[in-house]
DNA sequence: TTTCGGTCCTGAAAGC
DNA sequence: TGCTTTCAGGACCGAA
């Protein structure tokens, strides 16, 4: 399930094979996985996200996908949170664009910085980087055949087995102090991987939600990359109830929650990312190893590597969380 | 403005 | 053995 340490382990073992490369050809082999793309002077939304396609439409985005990525020549790729995308060609008087230069804009600005690939994993989604004739992996949507000066033609797949992810050519807009994000990238906050996080505010905002710290982690609004697992990780090393209210937890547990989750990110990406039934893999197939390293997450009924109390299973959402009741006790009274 | 629940999807596992 | 149900999850949307 990429989250951002996946997402990133993917966009570096894609860039020294894609940066300057040239897209050669394009197949879209299921339309299913452009769910983010728009055709050129179509509304964005139009049978859009989370909404089934009807054929005309599928048709629709997949030519006019395969028409405008082919022939292009791509950038280094680039990340915030889980969402990952590659320039296009350079611009004409665009500014080089860097991860940490990034920054929110308000969705609708004006595109003026070119347009770019972008790619969201969702929950199976995977880049596999293949020699032109590889056998084929299974659930492979999308297919680019790219040329790059040095490592010459090579395979670009896109495989999602639950289809939760996909990819689209999308419009960037410019952000202060430099850079340009994807439009559909632009609304979510920066990651705490980004140079220019900023701390104070992320920690002001949780304190004045009354919501369940969970929910405040998974929400991208204001704190960008953590998924499930990464969320139910950082609680249990910052000793906090996935449900104690954002209002409750102090200037220093609040911060705490900032400390952990670059710590257990920067774990994830030393071991290669989270790897379950070989739903997320790097660009060459290979798991990674951070699965072991978990405290937390898919331990429920099992001992607490702190304390030994048994690890608790919830619903949460539609999901789970996993905690330790004994380590991470509820606030049994509103902060005052 | 904030919060909640439904929707999209596939395949493994469990239950009958 | 074969069928049905449940579960996993991120992002988005509409309703309250």
């Amino acid at each position: 399930m990429p989250e951002l340490p996946e997402v990133e382990v993917v966009r570096a073992g894609l860039a020294p094979a894609v940066t300057g490369a040239r897209v050669l050809a394009v197949e879209v082999m299921d339309p299913r996985a452009l769910k983010r793309h728009t055709p050129l002077g179509e509304q964005p939304g139009l049978g859009g996200h989370g909404r089934t396609l009807s054929a005309e439409t599928g048709r629709s985005r997949a030519s006019d996908f395969e028409r405008r990525l082919t022939g292009q020549t791509l950038q280094a790729p680039l990340r915030r949170g889980k969402f990952m995308w590659i320039p296009l060609a350079d611009p004409p008087g665009s500014a080089p664009v860097s991860p940490g230069a990034a920054a929110s804009l308000a969705p609708g600005t004006a595109p003026t910085a070119g347009t770019a690939l972008l790619a969201h994993l969702g929950m199976s989604g995977q880049l596999l980087l293949r020699a032109t004739d590889a056998a084929d992996d299974r659930h492979v949507r999308i297919r680019t055949w790219i040329e790059h000066p040095e490592h010459g033609e090579l395979r670009l797949d896109f495989a999602d087995q639950r289809l939760f992810g996909s990819l689209a050519l999308d419009a960037l807009t410019p952000t202060a102090p430099l850079g340009a994000i994807p439009q559909q990238a632009a609304h979510i906050a920066r990651d705490p991987l980004d140079e220019h996080f900023d701390d104070g505010a992320f920690v002001a905002a949780i304190r004045s939600r009354g919501v369940g710290a969970k929910k405040l982690l998974l929400d991208q609004r204001l704190v960008s990359g953590v998924g499930n697992i990464y969320a139910d990780e950082t609680l249990w090393r910052a000793r906090v109830h996935p449900e104690a209210p954002g209002s409750s937890l102090t200037q220093r547990r609040a911060a705490s929650l900032l400390h952990h989750m670059r710590e257990v990110f920067a774990q994830a990406l030393a071991e290669g990312g989270t790897s379950f039934d070989e739903q997320y893999v790097n660009v060459n197939g290979q798991a990674g190893y951070f699965a072991h390293s978990l405290n937390a997450y898919g331990r429920g009924g099992e001992a607490c590597p702190r304390c030994g109390g048994p690890i608790k299973r919830v619903p949460f959402g539609g999901r789970s969380s996993h905690f330790c009741p004994r380590c991470q006790r509820r606030p049994s009274a509103p902060n005052t």
